[in-house]
DNA sequence: TCAAAAGTGTTTCCATTACACCCATGG
DNA sequence: CCATGGGTGTAATGGAAACACTTTTGA
């Protein structure tokens, strides 16, 4: 399949390496697992896996995340490629980091323990193989910029949401505390949500009242020429 | 060298793709090529190179760099990875692009000739082969975020650069224009240029003084804990 | 009734923007 | 002497940050 020139050179094994983010008790976690083979087996690692012939890069990585989370359509975005030499110690590898913002509320426990999967809090993560650790720092770099500029916060949860969640999320992604009426101005005045009657009880006796996205305003907001910003 | 496991895994062709950035005419240009090889011999094309076995990605596109610039030390950064299975019509080749910084003073125009190189306006890019437009974007995109967060603006001169000139860059890089007194506020308030007594005549008879990025000054500037912005 | 979390406005401050005239010099 | 580009300061604006009290309700 190759045309003729292209064959003098020489090919790689190419992998997927994903940064998968939820959001549980008030933090940040990523989904790591026990590297299930040689070598290093048993380290910390991402989830990851080798692209396919028949795959593109997004495709491949749309398969790890599903093997691993069950969840389709879930927000994924590539970091970058990683290519040194000897970043894998059991031979020539490149690999591209994707990150992924899972909602947590639908996470099959039962997956965890087929894959020895966890659920780590990314200020207590361990070390791990190869430049993991590495992409997960790029990928954090990328995910607040990213978070920041554009609403792929939401995300992280199934449809609905209270104020209180949103805004302990968003102190998880940037690790700093933030003043309740500042960011609720910013984000109500954006107009982009849609407040139910509905509340949620679990964490108080008032209950907080949960609010959806509206893509429809959203879009709307933008055609004002407005510009996302949290 | 591989491990037994990797082995079972398919391997790909993987390519740098340059988007080599230079500011000629108060424009930026990129460094195109008429493709030499087939398929799509004669097309406009980014400047590429398929990794060896011995080469990281970076050393992969700093070998590119040298071939097409002549020049080392070229300020780099990957842009991202682009994998779609039939992205290359030759072949399945998995690309890697990285944006170059080159100072254009001392471009050597012999090597136009040898590689039927061309500076082309951002303005008026022909459609190029592949995904390459896609490429030129993704850089663009990036190129204007680092640009107004990091000093990286200062690559594209050969140290010494006049405040006028950096403004036509800054206009040619964003394509808007900006207030003259403002810009000269902003960047010379932070305090990391050092102004020298010489003047550039070559552009008003009154001449335009030359200015020089300071790296310790920099430092100094980071070490209050402020941030550079343009 | 009280503890615990939800909800709500105003003022201060700083960075960005808008804006117009004088200066230096070679031809 | 004048045309051309280089150089300079101040006022207005708008977004970000600081800040404290009232409400609700289950236990």
């Amino acid at each position: 399949m190759n045309a003729d020139y292209y064959l003098e050179n020489p090919t790689f094994l190419v992998a997927v390496d994903c940064i998968i983010f939820g959001f549980k008790d008030k933090e940040l976690h990523i989904l790591l697992t026990r590297r299930p083979m040689e070598p290093l087996k048993g380290e910390w690692s991402l989830m990851g896996g080798f692209v396919e012939d028949n795959e593109s890069l997004n495709e491949a990585a749309e398969k790890v995340l599903f093997r691993y989370t069950q969840q389709k359509g879930v927000y994924m975005e590539q970091v970058k490629a990683y290519g040194e030499i000897n970043r894998d110690i059991g031979g020539r590898v490149i690999s591209v980091a994707f990150y992924a913002l899972v909602r947590l509320e639908e996470f099959d426990t039962s997956l965890a323990a087929k894959y020895d999967a966890r659920w780590v809090n990314i200020r207590e993560l361990p070390p791990l193989v190869f430049d993991h650790n590495q992409m997960v720092n790029d990928a954090l770099t990328l995910l607040r910029y990213k978070v920041s500029m554009q609403p792929i916060i939401f995300h992280f949860f199934d449809k609905k949401f209270t104020l209180p969640a949103l805004q302990d999320l968003y102190e998880a992604i940037y690790q700093m505390p933030i003043d309740k009426r500042n960011f609720r101005k910013k984000i109500v005045s954006m107009n982009i949500l849609d407040k139910q009657e509905e509340k949620d009880k679990s964490s108080s006796k008032r209950g907080a009242y949960y609010y959806v996205f509206n893509k429809k305003k959203y879009e709307a907001f933008l055609r004002e020429g407005k510009r996302f910003s949290l």
